[in-house]
DNA sequence: CTGAAAGCGCTAACAA
DNA sequence: TTGTTAGCGCTTTCAG
């Protein structure tokens, strides 16, 4: 394959033994004597054999490899489902291929395709949505999937996250037992973010169980989620003063929020309550806790890959989440 | 190998051609008639073939993966590098293998040995400070290596970066133009994070340099920086009082302290400077704009990875920084 | 333009 | 405990 790289063939010539002698030895599986062992080993050693699975793995059966589709890269939410899920990739002697998908559906099927075609042990997903063909390809790969960070609707196998509209009503219910009546919300794009989609629905929801409306709403499309939460705010408030809470699509957009405040010396929450969603550490350690939902990020990655992993029957783990009352709403 | 896996043998015999036939069309590749690439197209369409790659990759060359090791997921810093690289991965059909190595040198070499098991065509990792063995892996694998992020220091093959000791010497001056004079200093372990000790190196020297020194440094031992920045400055103002501005060790940790300042009613910069380093946007968008260095970490991960395909030869390739003046310091 | 045949490097029976 | 023998699914000469 590549130059100087160390085949079998050549360790158990030089350990004067047979391939499968040595292949044995060397994947510390079926038997031989300690003396082959040790010739083996120390053949391997001298010569730097590095296995090949590649081939390994088309001789053998599975794969060490588990598909990791997010959407971005740049929401360290995914960064921390994807550290909770290598977590457990690691310690079982896995790999993660990873993909980027952009929110978007067909780059998520082309990188599932792709992925796929390297006959993953599992794939782990983000979200329920994906298209027709996607659902195909992953219903017919035989592997393991596991979709994360939703479950606001019917999954292909293993589901494990938190309901989203359940966390926009939860964060509707404490804005209303704070008294707040006139509400804003800013957010992003849905059709790329359904989840912050179904939060929003939850939430608009509980404002109308109450019968109360949204007074303003926009989805900035500025691209940093925190320029967007300041401009967005600033912005919001000029065409719509009489605003009391605004619910943000996420933290990082609430901090930008925040910092409009504090750039503007408008008093939190009296002049102006923010809500957020994720619980990121830039809100726990502001010098007003964020008031904000936190989701088991971390927890959704690992689990997700430990009930993978373990070939846990098709289900869908709800996680939950955690309102923060915080001080900023 | 997984059950229900079409095989293009498989493709073949319904399409009623060859093996390499169909090989050829489905990899569109070689000739074949127009005839002939429809029923094939059609057959594999029709049985929902998916391509095995690990077949593929042993009987022809090169794999299309990559191996790319960062220390760590929760520093926005690696998932930058990670987006950069990507990009150029996934336009060029690539794919990313990703490890987490927790800036563990015994961690890195196992990954590094495990991924080359794959015979990736590159490898990606962060850093130029590596085990003798990840040295020895690396070098023999045949595969370009590409160390990101560091280029104070000798490389295996390409290297892409920027100065950390010349970052740590910008601080420095710039901070002494303003006219400080009693410096703190803020981070974390240096054993593992062997970059920001040469930021720190270049920026005591620069100190030195002007007949200063340090009025008091601390190691945070806190996992979540934005905590640590806060607590340490808390912590420092109280044991050293006359400390007039901080250099911290990144740009979470000067937020941290940014709040500490901000909910204690201390006024930046006058009561204290704070100068941090990567120029995230969290500092970009706060109240004051915060005073640190500009690291072009996407920019990184895609140019190094661009030079990777295209095949450049071994070199080191200073991307730079910029000195952001800012508002703290 | 197409098919037959020989592997790629390794694993997994099966004998020995 | 060991070696021999078939493949794993695909690509790649090389004839036809």
């Amino acid at each position: 394959m590549l130059p100087g790289s160390v085949t079998l063939t050549e360790v158990a010539a030089a350990a004067g033994v047979g391939e499968s002698t040595a292949s044995r030895v060397l994947r510390n599986h079926g038997s031989f004597s300690q003396a082959t062992r040790e010739r083996v080993l120390a053949a391997a050693a001298q010569l730097g054999y590095v296995p090949n699975r590649i081939a390994g793995t088309l001789a053998s059966a599975g794969s060490n490899l588990i598909g990791i589709l997010i959407p971005s890269l740049t929401n360290i939410v995914f960064s921390d489902v994807l550290r909770g899920a290598n977590a457990v990739i690691d310690a079982e002697g896995f790999q993660a291929v990873v993909g980027v998908t952009n929110y978007d559906p067909r780059r998520e099927e082309a990188l599932v395709a792709s992925m796929l075609s390297w006959r993953p042990a599992a794939m782990m997903v983000a979200g329920l949505e994906h298209s027709e063909r996607t659902r195909a390809l992953l219903a017919a790969s035989g592997s393991r999937v596991c979709e994360l960070l939703d479950i606001d609707g019917p999954g292909l196998d293993l589901v494990v996250g938190f309901s989203n509209e359940g966390a926009g009503r939860a964060a509707a219910r404490h804005l209303l037992a704070r008294g707040y009546k006139r509400f804003g919300y800013l957010g992003r794009d849905f059709g790329r973010d359904t989840r912050a989609g179904k939060r929003y629905r939850g939430f608009v929801e509980t404002l109308r169980e109450a019968g109360l409306t949204l007074a303003d709403e926009e989805i900035v499309p500025v691209s940093s989620s925190i320029e967007a939460g300041r401009v967005g705010t600033d912005r919001m408030l000029e065409r719509t003063p009489g605003v009391e809470a605004i619910y943000y699509a996420n933290d990082d957009m609430a901090i930008g929020g925040y910092f409009h405040c504090l750039a503007n010396g408008l008093s939190v929450p009296s002049q102006l309550a923010l809500f957020g969603h994720n619980g990121l550490d830039v809100g726990r350690f502001a010098p007003q806790v964020m008031s904000t939902i936190r989701t088991p990020r971390v927890g959704i990655g690992e689990t997700g890959m430990r009930l993978v992993l373990a070939g846990a029957s098709a289900q869908t783990v709800d996680l939950g989440f955690e309102l923060v009352e915080g001080e900023t709403a």
